[in-house]
RNA sequence: CGGGGUGUAGCGCAGCCUGGUAGCGCAUCUGGUUUGGGACCAGAGGGCCGGGGGUUCGAAUCCCUCCACCCCGACCA
């Protein structure tokens, strides 16, 4: 490609509305452009790099044994219905209706398309296991997109669907795909971590996801220092240990419009951990939907919301207003465990422990000795607290570390959650009619091309690796002369011919303003071919911000062909 | 949805407080001089100042309203 006719229009500043790296750089060096809120145009730049990430995901899949299909974005409202998703999903899901009235929505994710399609076709156990996957865009209406093709709502995913006769089989084809992720951002060139994490919206049984460390993540994993264990914080169990406790009797003690955490342990002249941190909340879904509880966990913690909905059995929880925690005995700000009129959930961390300060359940109060297992018939200890760094390893007793990731890889035993209303049902060996056992298994594919920039990236702009890159060649001629023009020429269509993919920046550009594109758009190679080294016969080539070497004009080819390593 | 912020030329910004009919840098076009790390000179084009309404003799500027975008939050009672 030329660049004097190549449509990559690059900024000289960082435009002002993008934060994090990739989102500028992508912008920058002309590889998207915003369309509307969450939604962007691949100019060639960005399609180029899209479609080898894509080529890798699409090789590995193939290799682990899954066939490639496309279904449609529009689906039916029916088969939403019919998983029992149209409701539970939730604003997420963009629903429209049709000119006939038809009730449709933009796909998110396709079990409910697969289901249909695998459950009309699927008669015997041995047509079993098929792994199936496409890679298409999706659309999400994300509550807050943002960070460019970090969370955009249209983006575009590999998904995969595999269905077994069995639940052995499951965890097979899983571990298989597992190991297909590891091979596949490894090919990226990544640094990245597979961790145990919730099973969300998708629901199923057990779950991982691979993130990609970065500081701009917007995800927290927990991580031990000493083994392999590793969690989203939405899942992650990690043990602290709990203070000495003391035995005293339960009493009040004023504390005048003294409220948050921190000012009560102030006040009170006692430790952050002491104090019981009691939050109401009203349950979405699930066998308590509608209902309110209280969750306690220690001054010092947060609650993971994920935990405590998990505990309940419930699609989600919300924070309650004040007429429901009046309505459940306590008081806005002075809210205790003790006494409440709704389920109490404690965390695990207090269990046993005594000694306690919570809120009095009236205003300008708290109480101090508070003992759960004595004051609070009605508590039920569950595991409700986000991990933090130095606590426990559950695994090996280790020190837990907390890590941004980039969520880029998703995969899901779902077991029978979807095959079950979709009915995917097949004939088995001894003749009975059984239901497939499923799993699915995600890839962001566009959100791919930002972590890649997250971790791969300088001063001078975006540095591909090589089997990712728009280009492998930056074939940079200086000068208009018709010797360099010629040998330039020569160069390109050498490279060229040896399948060498090379932008021939012909530009009467300075040196300089050359230099930088190339930088800026990332290509891992340049090649260099002006006046100076032409009078010696050579043209110089450099990896990307590396010094340049001479190589012969009649070997340059031979010489790039090897520097870039085959991999087109 | 709540809070904060920003909308002025393709990009980055000034002008707004204190109304008088729009400016700077980069980019673009023309001509010339240049050509090994974001050149220089001369000239030129490009803006319903986010939309609508109002106040005023007069609005980018003041008021109302809508829209778009960005950031934070939507767990700490």
């Amino acid at each position: 490609m030329k660049y004097s006719q190549f449509f990559a229009p690059t900024l000289r500043d960082d435009p002002a509305d993008a934060e994090v790296v990739s989102h500028k750089l992508l912008l920058r060096a002309g590889y998207i452009r915003r369309v509307t809120s969450g939604v962007y145009d691949f100019l060639p730049l960005g399609l180029r790099v899209l479609r080898r990430i894509e080529q890798v995901v699409r090789e590995e899949m193939n290799r682990a044994g899954a066939q490639e299909l496309l279904m449609p974005m529009v689906q039916p409202g029916e088969l939403w219905e019919q998983s029992g998703r149209m409701q539970k999903y939730g604003p997420e899901l963009l629903r429209f209706r049709d000119r006939h009235d038809h009730e449709s929505c933009l796909g998110p994710t396709h079990e409910e398309v697969i289901c249909d399609l695998v459950a009309r076709e699927l008669r015997s156990y041995k047509q079993l296991p098929m792994n199936l996957y496409q890679i298409q865009s999706k659309f999400r209406d994300e509550i807050r997109p943002r960070f460019g093709l970090m969370r955009g709502r249209e983006f575009v995913m590999k998904d995969a669907y595999s269905f077994h006769a069995d639940e052995d089989c499951l965890n097979r084809e899983y571990a298989n795909m597992f190991a297909a992720y590891q091979r596949i951002f490894t090919r990226l060139g990544l640094r990245f971590r597979p961790v145990e994490a919730d099973t969300g919206s998708i629901g199923g049984s057990s779950s991982h996801e691979f993130h990609v460390l970065a500081d701009s993540g917007e995800d927290l994993i927990a991580h031990c220092a000493k083994c392999d264990y590793a969690a989203n914080v939405e899942k992650a169990v990690a043990h602290r240990s709990v203070p000495a406790s003391g035995d005293a009797d339960l009493a009040e003690v004023s504390t005048p419009k003294v409220t948050a955490v921190e000012d009560v342990a102030s006040y009170l002249k006692v430790d952050a951990a002491q104090l019981v941190k009691t939050l109401v909340y009203r349950i979405a879904g699930g066998p308590h939907d509608g209902a309110v509880v209280a969750a306690c966990v220690r001054g010092d913690d947060q609650l993971q919301e994920i935990k405590l909905a998990h505990a309940l059995d419930a699609d989600g929880v919300a924070l309650a207003s004040d007429a429901e925690i009046v309505a459940a005995g306590g008081v806005t700000g002075f809210v205790g465990p003790q006494g409440l009129k709704c389920k109490v959930l404690v965390d695990e961390s207090l269990k046993g422990a005594s000694g306690l300060v919570a809120g009095a359940n009236k205003a300008d109060l708290h109480v101090n000795g508070l003992d759960i297992g004595r004051d609070v018939a009605n508590a039920a200890f569950a595991d409700l607290r986000q991990a933090r760094a130095g606590d426990a390893c559950p695994k090996c007793g280790g020190a837990m570390e907390l890590s941004r990731g980039i969520e880029v890889g998703h995969v899901f035993a779902l077991g029978k959650r979807y095959t079950e209303p979709m009915k995917v049902e097949f004939q088995a060996q001894d003749g009975k009619r059984d239901i497939a056992t499923m799993g699915c298994y995600g890839i962001g594919v566009s959100r791919l091309v930002a972590a890649i920039i997250e971790q791969c990236h300088d001063e001078s702009g975006i540095a591909w690796p090589v089997q990712v890159a728009p280009f492998q060649v930056a074939l940079i001629s200086l000068g208009q002369s018709d010797a360099v023009q010629d040998a330039a020429g020569k160069a390109y269509a050498e490279f060229a011919a040896a399948g060498i993919e090379v932008l021939w920046d012909e530009r009467g550009e300075r040196p300089g303003v050359k230099f930088k594109d190339a930088e800026l758009m990332g290509i891992p190679l340049q090649v260099v071919i002006g006046e100076r080294g032409l009078a010696d016969g050579v043209a110089e080539v450099a990896r990307r911000c590396e010094a340049k070497q001479p190589v012969q004009l009649s070997e340059l080819t031979v010489h790039v062909h090897a520097l870039v390593g085959g991999v087109h």
